[in-house]
DNA sequence: GGTAGTGTGTCCTACATACTCCACACATGA
DNA sequence: TCATGTGTGGAGTATGTAGGACACACTACC
């Protein structure tokens, strides 16, 4: 990972601060987020442990953010996706330690296909 | 789910007493895995919630069982599946939203897939 | 030269997790 | 009858999680 959770947040944050510098300050984004600043601060600076998958989902959704990548930064996983994989935990075992080395093609034809039904 | 985490696990204590009832006591089971019998015994009961994932792992060992299934009747996860998803969470994040719906069969038959390398 | 806004440092707290320790009551066989 | 083994009850503890409160220093502006 070339990233940290705090220090790719903080990247972002100052990413979209460029072309809107009143909105996207830290204590702006804490206050939308609802967090208090100094709090957020020492997340950006990993000073802190990342926060809750919650706070993680609101995080993403302001500044833009895919939450499954933040939340897999953060090395949690979304509780939707736990709950899909604890309701047939073998299966899926199976599958993803099968999946594991493949590469992204492979996984991806794979979603193409039961997307597209080929079957 | 028609079992706790709890119930099951003394159930399964239980049948394997049959066959074996020195051995797989409360308290000879919870020697094996290294945990005070009372915790154990309030684990079976659901007095007290699932043990951690390396507790879990243990019993399941233990008791013959399949650990991912235990860890999910726990509404936990493996971390080293965890790891697989973290490194590619919106991939497999698709994959597994696409798959939550299909039938066992058809998540089978891709397993099989996947595994025999028909493609 | 105040004041408004920026990020940061330090300390503190409430709650959850993952257990241990010790005492107890009951049953069972020598 | 008494030592031994069984499960259980209640209390306590150590560590981690998820933050909040508040003071501080720096900058820019009017």
């Amino acid at each position: 990972m070339r990233h940290s959770f705090g220090s790719y947040i903080r990247e972002r944050r100052e990413h979209l601060q460029k072309s809107n510098p009143r909105a996207f300050t830290l204590r702006g984004v804490s206050r939308e987020v609802g967090l208090e600043p100094s709090y957020l601060s020492k997340i950006e600076r990993d000073t802190q442990p990342p926060p809750s998958e919650e706070t993680i989902k609101r995080l993403a959704a302001v500044l833009g953010e895919d939450g499954d990548m933040l939340l897999a930064m953060a090395g949690k996983i979304s509780t939707d996706l736990k709950e899909v994989i604890c309701r047939r935990p073998q299966l899926f075992g199976q599958l993803l330690r099968e999946l594991k080395n493949q590469p992204d093609h492979a996984v991806l034809r794979l979603v193409r296909e039961v997307r597209d039904g080929e079957w």
